[in-house]
DNA sequence: CGTGTTATTGAAGTGTATCAAATTGCGTGG
DNA sequence: CCACGCAATTTGATACACTTCAATAACACG
């Protein structure tokens, strides 16, 4: 890993966004002193499925996938994460193995903070351990609803829904028809045909690998999402 | 509801396995103070999704499961709970409405802890917040495992996994074919078919709606549950 | 410029839902 | 306690959405 200069807490501009940005310039200094940070180019893992919890990985820039395997090699996308995210603090304080390997979907650069770091700094901040509690409850909320989606909606249903998640929370990136289908649970074949029926329709346009939205509301409602 | 002996938390046989078992006298006797009880007939609402979640369910005796529903009424079992065990924590925290709705299998008791009790107790006893947070870890930890099974593994093999489930964790209960399916995310018919095929291989024996597991073994191999 | 990955299209097979009807079993009220 | 009625169970037939397999084409990468 190259030397680089080091980020600091209380400059990080993903801070703003994120669990930790209430915390005081004693806590952001004990964290700048306890943190290193890492590098990953697109493909490689931060960490694998199986291996323990050493610490929280806090996104300074860059798009995590979250994903997991069955014995038959098939990959199913659990959560994407972004600039600003928090990974792996499940299993930090569950005191279990990661469930799911985490990936760089393109340039990822993130900060590293030692678990021992992590438990003190929760044990001595009350509000920060409600926080946890509270991003954790939001989290549980999504994975409940894709574990209904999952098994009550159609595959075109879970696809329409892939792409307004992927689409509306990663602008930048052009998701590839296998990762689009790892998040809905489906093969790239249905993305495809899906994706083609989408765009018959003029619900969405696609040009070369990018996919534009150009009807929201229809796609939403494919997508069984009614707010 | 008929008036009836108050339960006290320092003498309720549930709270030993609960979150709550260490707290101290001061503690338990805010809780007593606080909470009422309440029981509920078999099929009877505790909660609806969509609620606002006003306050913690403790569980004293029977068992509750949590079910969501999509527009077109069909049921996906989230999760189970029996004694000892606290409902409704997620929407605490998250100050969301619930997304599932509990619903009493067996004649339920609970205590109900409101929301205001309930927050101060987290915020005085950071080692309580931890507690939390790790229960909190493993129920999103077997949450993320079944969104992944649920797309990844065919139909009789959620079956087996929901057989094992449910008969292991609540032995006394004959679950029914519709409970079983709305677990493993099929319908009922699919689940007989497969607990014939099962019942043919001598893996499990059927007494009327009484389920037997007699090959432990070959309906983990069947679940694709590998340890 | 070659090589491996991704995209695309087609054809075939099958797992599982859906629908329908008969039977059993259970709880309720007479 | 029995009978009734309704819900759960069981079995069969049908349909079709989706996966799987295979083969070509386009693309990105070193």
């Amino acid at each position: 890993m190259a030397a680089n200069p080091k980020t600091h807490c209380n400059t990080c501009e993903s801070r703003a966004y994120g669990l930790l940005c209430d915390l005081g310039q004693n806590e952001l200094s004990a964290i700048d002193a306890a943190k290193f940070e890492q590098k990953y180019k697109p493909g490689q893992n931060l960490f694998y499925s199986g291996n323990a919890a050493s610490g929280l990985y806090c996104v300074v820039s860059g798009t995590v996938k979250l994903e997991m395997q069955d014995e038959s090699g098939k990959t199913q996308i659990m959560q994407v994460q972004g600039a600003g995210s928090l990974i792996g603090y499940r299993a930090l304080f569950s005191d279990q193995p990661y469930v799911a390997s985490a990936v760089a979907v393109d340039p990822v650069h993130v900060c590293f903070i030692p678990k021992t770091a992590v438990l003190k700094l929760v044990q001595e901040n009350p509000p920060l351990a409600l926080k946890f509690l509270s991003q954790l409850s939001e989290d549980f909320r999504m994975m409940e609803q894709r574990l209904q989606r999952a098994s009550s909606n159609s595959a075109p249903e879970r696809i329409a829904e892939a792409l307004l998640f992927l689409r509306e929370n990663f602008e930048e990136k052009n998701w590839t028809r296998k990762e689009i289908a790892e998040w809905a649970g489906t093969t790239p074949e249905t993305v495809m045909r899906t994706l083609a029926d989408l765009e018959g329709e003029g619900i969405i346009e696609q040009t070369g690998r990018k996919i534009t939205i150009k009807d929201r509301a229809k796609l939403l409602e494919r997508a069984k999402i009614f707010i």
